[in-house]
RNA sequence: GCCGUUGUAGCUCAGGGGUAGAGCACUUCCUUGGUAAGGAAGAGGUCAAGGGUUCAAAUCCCUUCAAUGGCUCCA
C-alpha cells in the first residue's frame, strides 16, 4: 500500500498508508485526543473521522472547542432529534434540521400531533437514551432513484422536494440506530458523544421559508459533551436575558409601552427623554464641525412626494395608510428622504456650493407588521439621525470616505466593537423589479464603494441581493443580547432619486448636472440607538451619557441642608444630581443607586459638612475619598472630556 | 400577517369553579444610622377586554387586544 503525507495545523508531516482515517491518525498521537475528536478536516473540508484519506492532506482533528466541531456536534444532534421524533410519534415527516450559532432545529410536520411544550421533557429523555446506545452515524452514497424511493415509501414529501434539486452523485444518506436522513454530512462518530440536551423553545416557520408553503413547526435544541457546560450555558441564557433591553429599559424608567397608545409607538420617560437630548447633542455637534447643516421637515407629506420618489410603490405596505384631506392623499412620512431632496431643489445649487450636507433628526413612521415588532429595535415611530449628503462625483469617495471615519468615531466613543460592515450589493437578475433598472451605475457605484472601503482598510463583507432599490449601501450590522441580529446604522449610495426628483447644480461648464446622494444615519434611530446601548452597557451608561450622573447620599437628616447646596454646585456646573433624602441607612442607599446605575455617589455626613467637601464612592465601589466640591466638578468634567475625545 | 406560549397589585410572581395572595416598590410613623437591603403599620387589583357555559367564572369555552419565542419582512 501507498504512503501519504499528512501535515498537521503546526506544520509537522507524518506519513502514513493510503486510506488511514482521521480517527487512527488521532490514535497515533494519543488516546485521550482519538476519543475526543468529532470530525477532520482534510483539505479544507470537514469530514467525518471514519472518512479514509487517500491523498496527501492538510489534517485537522476538530474538538468540540473548535467552530466547526460545534457545528458537527450540533447536525449531529439535529439528527438525534429526529430520531427520537420519529421513535416517540411514528409518521411525523421531516424538513431540514441544521445547526446553527447555539445549537440546532429541526423544521417537523406533525401532522395532526399536536406537539407542546410540555412534551419537551419526553423528549430529552428519548434523546439521551438514544444517545446512550452510541449509535454510530454511517455515511452511504446512494442514487438519486434509490433516495427518492426510500423517501416515498416513508411518505416524507419535504425531502422528495429537497431531492429535486440535488444531482446523482452528490447524494449520500446518514443512518444512526433506527433513523436514516439525506444529508451531506459530516457527522460524529456515534451519538454517545452526545451527553445533554435541551430543547429550548418552539415555533413555526414556513417550509424553505415562503410564507405561501405550509408552516411545520421548528423545534430548537442545543446539546453538550458534558453536563456542567450546559448548566454554564443555560447561566449564561439567564445573564443574556438581565441585559436584555426591554427589561433594563423598565428597570430604569427609559421608555414604556401603552395599550392606548399603540404597539410599536414609545413613550420616552424623563430619563430617556434625557438620554435622547444628550445624543442629539452630541451628534449637532459632530455633525456640525463635519459641515452639515441642519433642516427640519413635516411629519406628512403629499402621496404624490412619494410616488416621484417611488418609495410608495416599493414600500407602501410598510407605511402608515393615508389620510384623505381635500381628494388628496397624505401619508406619514416613513423616510426623509424626500423631503431633503425638495430642500435642496428649493435654491439654486452651483458647483462651489456642493458637497451640500443636511442633517436632520428625522421622526418618521413605519407600519411594521405587528409579529415584527421588538422593544425599541423595531418599532413604528422612530428618530432617526438622518442626513443626506449631495455631491459631484469626483466628490464622492471623499465624501463616503469621510462618512465611514465618522461611524468610527462614533464607534470608539461608544466602545462599539462587536459588529459587521456589509456591504450590501444589487442582484443584476432583479432590476426593473426590486432595483432601479441602470445597470453601469450600479457597476460604477458599487466599485467605488468598494474601493473606499479597501482604500481605508475596514474590514467588511459584501452580500448580493441586499441593496436600497436605488443604490448599494453599507450597513453595520449588531446583535441583542438575546441574540437577534439588526442593522444598526446605514450609509447608502443613492443614483435613482437625484434623477426622479430633477435634482441638479450648475457645473463649471455652466451645464445642468446631477448630483450624487449618499444617505447616511452612523447613530441609527434613538429607538434602536438606545436600546442597543442599554444592552452594550448593561444599564451603566457612561458619565456623559447619563440621565443621573450623580446621587448625593445625606447620612442623616441632618446634613440635608449642606446636601442641597452641594446639589446647587453641581447644578450650576451642568452635572445631573439628586438628592437620596429618604430617612434609610446609608448601605440602602448605595445599594439603590447601584441598581439605578448612577455612576458617582456623594456621601454627605459630619466630616464633609465640617470640612466643605464631599467623599466619592464610583459604581462598582471604588472609593476616591474626599475632595473639596469644586475638585469634584473637575474630575467630572474631566471625566466626560476623556469619555467623548 | 402566520405558528406556538403568556396576560393576577407599580414590578417579579404564587394560586385557581364558591366573592384575591407573597416579596419588592409606594405612603406614614419609629429610627439619625459612614460604603450593596434597620423596624412597624397602611394603602394598592372589574384577576387584559368582550361574549358564552354554570346556581356560581379570575379559574372552563369562544372572540378580540397586547406581550412574548420564532417564521416572513426590515427604506
Amino acid at each position: 500500500m501507498s504512503e501519504i503525507k499528512i501535515t498537521l495545523p503546526d506544520g509537522s508531516v507524518r506519513e502514513y498508508p493510503s486510506g488511514i482515517t482521521a480517527h487512527q491518525v488521532a490514535q497515533s498521537i494519543s488516546e485521550g485526543l482519538a476519543r475526543n475528536i468529532i470530525a477532520a478536516k482534510v483539505n479544507g473540508q470537514v469530514v467525518e473521522t471514519s472518512r479514509p484519506i487517500t491523498t496527501d492532506a492538510n489534517l485537522t482533528l476538530l474538538k468540540w472547542e473548535d467552530k466547526e466541531g460545534k457545528n458537527t456536534f450540533w447536525h449531529s444532534s439535529a439528527h438525534l432529534l429526529a430520531e427520537a421524533l420519529e421513535a416517540l410519534y411514528p409518521g411525523v415527516k421531516f424538513g431540514i434540521g441544521p445547526a446553527i450559532d447555539n445549537g440546532f432545529y429541526y423544521d417537523i410536520d406533525f401532522g395532526d400531533h399536536k406537539f407542546t411544550g410540555d412534551d419537551f421533557a419526553k423528549l430529552e429523555a428519548k434523546m439521551l437514551e438514544l444517545a446512550k446506545k452510541e449509535s454510530a452515524y454511517i455515511r452511504k452514497e446512494v442514487s438519486k432513484a434509490e433516495a427518492i424511493q426510500y423517501f416515498t415509501e416513508k411518505g416524507d414529501q419535504y425531502k422528495i422536494e429537497l431531492l429535486q434539486d440535488l444531482n446523482d452523485g452528490e447524494i449520500t444518506f446518514y443512518e444512526q440506530g433506527n433513523f436514516t436522513d439525506l444529508c451531506r454530512g459530516p457527522h460524529l462518530p456515534n451519538t454517545g458523544f452526545i451527553k445533554a440536551v435541551k430543547i429550548l423553545n418552539l415555533a413555526g416557520a414556513y417550509w424553505r421559508g415562503d410564507e405561501k408553503n405550509k408552516q411545520l413547526t421548528r423545534i430548537y435544541g442545543i446539546t453538550f459533551p458534558k453536563k456542567s457546560e450546559l448548566d454554564a450555558h443555560m447561566l449564561m441564557l439567564e445573564e443574556a436575558k438581565k441585559r436584555d433591553h426591554r427589561i433594563l429599559g423598565k428597570d430604569l424608567e427609559i421608555f414604556a409601552f401603552d395599550d392606548d397608545v399603540g404597539p410599536g409607538l414609545p413613550l420616552w420617560l424623563p430619563k430617556g427623554a434625557a438620554i435622547i437630548e444628550l445624543l442629539e447633542g452630541f451628534a449637532k455637534k459632530t455633525e456640525k464641525e463635519a459641515g452639515y447643516q441642519r433642516v427640519k421637515s413635516p411629519h406628512i407629506a403629499k402621496e404624490s412626494m412619494y410616488i416621484k420618489s417611488g418609495h410608495l410603490p416599493y414600500y407602501k405596505e410598510s407605511m402608515f395608510p393615508p389620510m384623505e384631506l381635500d381628494g388628496i392623499n397624505y401619508y406619514l412620512k416613513a423616510m426623509n428622504c424626500p423631503h431633503h431632496h425638495k430642500i435642496f431643489a428649493a435654491t439654486p445649487k452651483s458647483y462651489r456650493d456642493l458637497p451640500v450636507r443636511y442633517a436632520e433628526y428625522g421622526t418618521c413612521y413605519r407600519y411594521e407588521q405587528t409579529g415584527e415588532l421588538f422593544g425599541l429595535m423595531r418599532v413604528r415611530s422612530l428618530q432617526m439621525n438622518d442626513a443626506h449628503i449631495y455631491c459631484t462625483k469626483a466628490q464622492f469617495e471623499a465624501e463616503f470616505k469621510a462618512v465611514n471615519e465618522l461611524y468610527l468615531k462614533y464607534f470608539k466613543v461608544f466602545g462599539i466593537d462587536k459588529y459587521v460592515m456589509r456591504f450590501s450589493k444589487h442582484d443584476p437578475k432583479k432590476l426593473g423589479q426590486k432595483y432601479i433598472n441602470a445597470p453601469e451605475l450600479w457597476l460604477e457605484t458599487e466599485t467605488m464603494v468598494r474601493e473606499v472601503l479597501v482604500n481605508s482598510g475596514i474590514p467588511f463583507i459584501e452580500v448580493e441581493d441586499e441593496a436600497a432599490f436605488y443604490g448599494p449601501k453599507i450597513d453595520i450590522q449588531i446583535w441583542s443580547a438575546i441574540g437577534r441580529e439588526f442593522t444598526l446604522a446605514t450609509n447608502q449610495v443613492d443614483f435613482a432619486q437625484a434623477d426622479r426628483f430633477d435634482l441638479y447644480f450648475i457645473n463649471e461648464k455652466s451645464e445642468k448636472e446631477r448630483p450624487l446622494i449618499l444617505h447616511r444615519a452612523p447613530l441609527s434611530t434613538h429607538e434602536r440607538f438606545i436600546g442597543f446601548l442599554l444592552e452594550h452597557y448593561a444599564g451603566k451608561f457612561p458619565l456623559w451619557l447619563n440621565p443621573d450622573q450623580v446621587s448625593i447620599l445625606p447620612i442623616s437628616e441632618k446634613y440635608q441642608e449642606y446636601s442641597e447646596k452641594v446639589l446647587n454646585v453641581l447644578k450650576k456646573s451642568d452635572i445631573r444630581a439628586l438628592i437620596d433624602d429618604r430617612s434609610e441607612k446609608t448601605g440602602k442607599k448605595i445599594r439603590d443607586a447601584e441598581l439605578k446605575r448612577v455612576p458617582l455617589m456623594l456621601i454627605l455626613g459630619e466630616k464633609e459638612q465640617t470640612d466643605n467637601t464631599v467623599t466619592v464612592r464610583k459604581q462598582g465601589g471604588e472609593d476616591l475619598g474626599s475632595m473639596t466640591i469644586e475638585a469634584f466638578v473637575e474630575y467630572v468634567n474631566a471625566e466626560i472630556e476623556k469619555q467623548l475625545n
